[in-house]
DNA sequence: ACTTCGACCTGTTGGC
DNA sequence: TGCCAACAGGTCGAAG
C-alpha cells in the first residue's frame, strides 16, 4: 500500500484526531510486526499528549512529551481513525485510544510495518539517521543525484529507490518518474548525466505532488484514514500497464524485473 | 564501499 | 472448482 504519497495521505487524515490529546490507553494484540512491539509502548505512551506528526521518509513520527512513536507501515500497514469502543478484526494489531474517545488503529496483514518507541528524537534513531535526502525538500537536485551517483554500477531504478539516497520512491512511482523523465530503468546510475539527472528530479518531485493532491494511489485496499480510496491509480502511465500501449508513442510496454521488482517502461521513449 | 539476495508475513491472482 | 506457484505498495541485514 504506503509509499509516501499514502503515508502523507495518512499522516494529513490522522493529524487532526490526535494532535493536542492526550493517549488514555495503548491495546497491542499482536506484538510480531518487523520488530516486536516493545511494552514500553504500552506503558510509557499513555498520559502523554501527542503534539506533532511528522514524515520522514515513509516513516511517521507521533512526538509526545517524553517521547516518541516510530511508526511505518510496511508493505500492507493501514491507519485509522475509529471510535474507541469499535470492534478489532483479524489483523487490527494495535489501538491508540485518546481523550477524545477516538482510537487510532494500526491494520498489517503481512506484518511487515513497525511500531516503535523511543524516548530519544526519533530522527536521532538509528533507522531514520542514515536515510537520504527528502525527495521533496530543496536539497533534493539534480545535482545531488549527480554526485552521489558517479561510479555506481547499480541501475537507475533501483538507485532512486535507495532509501540512504533518497526516501520515499517506492515500486509504483520510480517506474513513473522513469518515463515520465525517459529514462530507461536498466541504466547504470553512474552514466547517466547531470541534465538527465535535473530532469529525473523534477519528475520524481510532480509524480509525488500529483499523487499526494489525488489522495495516493489504491491498488487493492489502501484507504485514507478516514476510509477513502486514493485517485493517482487513474494517472499510472506504465505501472501495472505491462504489454499495454504506451501512451505516447503505443509502443508495448515492456515488463522486466530489477532488483527483485516489477519494472515496467516504454522500450522507445525510454531509450 | 558497493551489490545481491534471502528474510520477514498473509492474501490475491493466474495457470493448469 | 481446486490446487499451487508466483507475486504484491518495503527494507533490513548478511554474505560476497
Amino acid at each position: 500500500m504506503p509509499e509516501l504519497p499514502e503515508v502523507e495521505t495518512t499522516r494529513l487524515g490522522i493529524t487532526p484526531h490526535i494532535v493536542q490529546h492526550k493517549v488514555i490507553r495503548v491495546i497491542v494484540r499482536h506484538k510480531q510486526l518487523r520488530w516486536p512491539i516493545s511494552d514500553d509502548l504500552t506503558t510509557e505512551l499513555p498520559q502523554q499528549t501527542i503534539h506533532s506528526v511528522t514524515r520522514r521518509g515513509k516513516y511517521l513520527l507521533l512526538q509526545a512529551n517524553r517521547g516518541a512513536v516510530i511508526l511505518h507501515l510496511g508493505m500492507s500497514g493501514r491507519l485509522r481513525i475509529l471510535p474507541a469502543n469499535h470492534l478489532a478484526e483479524k489483523h487490527d494489531h494495535v489501538d491508540i485510544i485518546f481523550d477524545n474517545n477516538l482510537c487510532l488503529r494500526f491494520t498489517d496483514p503481512r506484518r511487515f510495518g513497525a511500531i516503535i518507541w523511543t524516548r530519544d528524537n526519533p530522527l536521532h534513531h538509528p533507522l531514520l539517521i542514515k536515510l537520504g535526502e527528502e525527495p521533496l525538500a530543496e536539497n533534493f537536485t539534480g545535482k545531488f543525484l549527480y554526485q552521489r551517483s558517479r561510479q555506481r554500477k547499480t541501475s537507475i531504478k533501483q538507485f532512486i529507490m535507495d532509501s540512504h539516497i533518497v526516501v520515499g520512491v517506492g515500486n509504483i512511482y520510480a517506474n513513473e518518474a522513469l518515463f515520465a523523465a525517459g529514462i530507461n530503468p536498466k541504466t547504470a546510475a553512474g552514466h547517466i548525466s547531470q541534465n538527465n539527472y535535473r530532469r529525473l528530479v523534477h519528475s520524481i518531485k510532480q509524480v509525488l505532488l500529483a499523487a499526494i493532491a489525488q489522495g495516493g494511489t489504491t491498488l487493492r485496499d489502501f484507504r485514507s484514514s478516514d476510509g477513502k480510496p486514493g485517485y493517482f491509480i487513474q494517472e499510472l502511465k506504465v505501472y501495472g500497464k505491462a504489454g499495454m500501449p504506451c501512451v505516447n508513442c503505443k509502443t508495448k510496454l515492456k515488463e522486466i524485473r530489477l532488483g527483485q521488482r516489477s519494472t515496467v517502461y516504454c522500450p522507445k521513449c525510454q531509450n
